[in-house]
DNA sequence: GCAAATAATTCAATCGCTGAACAAATACCA
DNA sequence: TGGTATTTGTTCAGCGATTGAATTATTTGC
């Protein structure tokens, strides 16, 4: 989802207002401070007088509104500033995971307005039933919304495992589903959006794709490169490039958990053998470090890990450490190929960062051939728990301001 | 280098016109017979009465001349045809190997309308001196190009090794350059190629990089997201993905040939261990099949060794199935990260194809998680020797046909 | 030889950006 | 207190590019 408008086909006399909008309005999502009119003209190259229009459209559609002048310097007529509506259009994320459902909203200027978490077993729950549920609490959280002005243009699922173009859940094993119809599912429920040209009302990607998402658009603006590494029972990445999530061919990009590190290891179940996730997955740390194979839920197990490292375990220590050469291993290898400089460890890896960032440092400085002339920050993920939710409610929002035409377009 | 064009800023009155000689251009490119202006009006959208007017400019220009007509059925006044001028801009391709300089012109179409190589071993070579040379080929091929009408509108060098933002060669190992300021170095002689807005008059690039474009271009069109990999002494790759090239954070992508295979393994000169390049490598590969560690040309080396294979040598064949192997595994890495569809075999792979893809497949199909979902194409090159050349050339090419108003502008 | 069909051009209308002039609102200075 | 410089934002005539309908051009089929 990149920032610059594309036009895909033809560039008619209408498009042109339709690119400037996208344009002025990036521009103000941008902006560290409310930009006025005239910085927005300097900054974009387009007229004062065109930029006066193209904010006129902006603020009737209630997409950006006026703040207190920014304070300024030296003589002249006082700025207004602009800034993302909070009231207008919004995202809705849903996020079903292994063991809990959650819900979120989140505004233009990337506000979650509203969070729900529910915490349960979905292994044991069928498809259908566990995206009913998540559609109620998603009702609760429109009418929430509704409330604070918002209105939700466009849903976006994160599930942790693998999806095709028309949202087929084909396989999630943690979560046991296999060619789940998600859209077709959801369709049987009363539409909780209300549609908008240019945004899709359900998409359905990927956990680790879907967090990545939330890493870009996480305030302050990081690097628009990155790897961003989802540490869970299995191991997802999202592949973000030039500010936009790298997909692949079928939408399967990512699965750095199956690349082999150790290519003649340990069978992994998906037919592969020496997997990283047979050596950084979750199961391997909590094994490798001597805690009981529990059936104890993921979040605590992450918790109890880092609890024992802190206090020095020497079982810990050894496992994370082994954990994070063999993700440093994979890592490398990312970087090499991709030429990243910025990897982030997200999900459950997160909360164990400080001890799985040094050994993954030290190989990439042993294997990146280019390491020695600019180095790689690895660094935890600023977003916390839920962070496919809130990425995936975010995606929806950005959407809007990549393209403020089609949510212009519809009758107010 | 997308066809789709992105206005990177303000969209003004011209830039619509801009957009839309790009667009009908890029139309005109990638169709498979001389379309009618009325055939690019229902594919682009636009009106014929527009269509009209661009192509005007189009053939005012020399970028697009009127062809025999498209043989027709039915009644009504015949199309004329249009096609990408043989006669206009042109880009040359320039590259600097361990044995061989390479020089070549490319038109509109793609067709290389000149080439000269000069072989020699180039590493006791100055870095100078081997430049002056290739200026001195280059300007040959400038007055032959000339002689048919065309003009050099852009360079593009290809170097095997790390070429950094300013187009210095940072580190060319097997040619043994380091930090070789090329644009300046080349900035001493006269200019050879004509200024054109929007098009740099030299870009110095991966030779890796360049192959992959030079097959991205190819006719007939393949598929716009693949891997190319070119196994020469070291092993580089070029990443095309949605038909632009990947080149990462700081132009250093696709260093394939230091992904970790065996973790704990061999050094490697690099630094790591056990990197791909110490098992197939063709080094590695010649040593392998036991013949001499000879100090004979890259290119003699792999045709003896396919002569080898395809008089059924038992040493030969274990090497090449050996290095199959160690290459499928980082191939399988490559394909779970980014979802690729497509692998091509390039430089001295492409001769060695068919004894190298089956192992290749074989470990993309057990190490590749949605390999059983939609197969793996792994074929070999379809351009031959010198590609990244050709692809260098053609990168200056396709260069004006994704923005023609750099050369419209210009003074006639 | 004429009608039907398809290709390409012409031209008034319209849309949106530009540039310059103008109005608005403040700081600075005497 | 009042005037000037300065910056912001708006208004408006002008213009470039696309549109859509009408027109011209050229061939096939009957």
């Amino acid at each position: 989802m990149s920032l610059t408008p594309a036009p895909a086909g033809a560039v008619r006399q209408g498009s042109l207002r339709e690119l400037n909008l996208a344009l002025v309005l990036g521009r103000i999502a941008a902006a560290d401070r409310p930009p006025s009119r005239a910085d927005l003209a300097t900054a974009t190259g387009l007229t004062r007088a065109t930029v006066s229009a193209v904010v006129e459209d902006l603020l009737a559609g209630r997409l950006v509104s006026e703040s207190d002048p920014a304070p300024r310097s030296g003589a002249g007529r006082p700025a207004r500033g602009l800034v993302l509506a909070d009231q207008g259009p919004a995202g809705l994320g849903l996020e079903v995971n292994v063991d809990y459902l959650a819900v979120c909203v989140v505004d233009l200027a990337g506000q979650v307005r509203h969070r729900t978490v529910h915490r349960a077993d979905l292994r044991p729950v069928a498809p259908a039933d566990a995206l009913a549920r998540l559609v109620e609490m998603a009702g609760a959280a429109r009418d929430d919304a509704a409330r604070h002005g918002l209105t939700l243009v466009g849903a976006a699922l994160a599930v942790p495992g693998l999806v095709d173009d028309a949202g087929v859940v084909r396989l999630a094993p943690n979560l046991g589903w296999r060619d789940v119809p998600v859209p077709a599912l959801l369709a049987e429920h009363p539409p909780l959006i209300e549609q908008v040209p240019g945004v899709p009302a359900l998409t359905v990607d990927n956990e680790a794709n879907l967090a990545a998402l939330g890493e870009l658009h996480s305030r302050p603006p990081g690097p628009s490169s990155f790897l961003h590494i989802s540490g869970e029972v299995g191991i997802g990445a999202g592949i973000v490039l030039d500010g936009a999530l790298f997909r692949g061919v079928r939408g399967w990009s990512g699965e750095i958990g199956h690349l082999p590190v150790h290519p003649e290891g340990q069978p992994c179940r998906c037919g592969g053998q020496g997997c990283l996730e047979q050596y950084a997955g979750q199961e391997a740390i909590v094994s490798a470090a001597g805690l009981a194979r529990a059936e104890l839920p993921a979040d605590t197990a992450t918790a109890r890990l880092a609890e024992l490292a802190e206090a020095g375990d020497a079982n810990a220590l050894r496992a994370l450490h082994d954990a994070g050469t063999a993700l440093g291993v994979a890592v490398a290898s990312v970087v090499n190929l991709l030429d990243l400089d910025t990897v982030v460890l997200g999900g459950g890896y997160a909360a164990l960062a400080p001890w799985l960032c040094p050994p993954v440092l030290a190989e990439i400085s042993a294997r990146v051939l280019t390491a020695a002339w600019s180095p790689v920050t690895v660094r935890p993920s600023t977003l916390g728990a839920e962070a496919a939710a809130v990425g995936a409610a975010g995606s929806v929002a950005r959407r809007i301001i990549a393209q403020p035409a089609g949510w212009l377009a519809r009758a107010d």
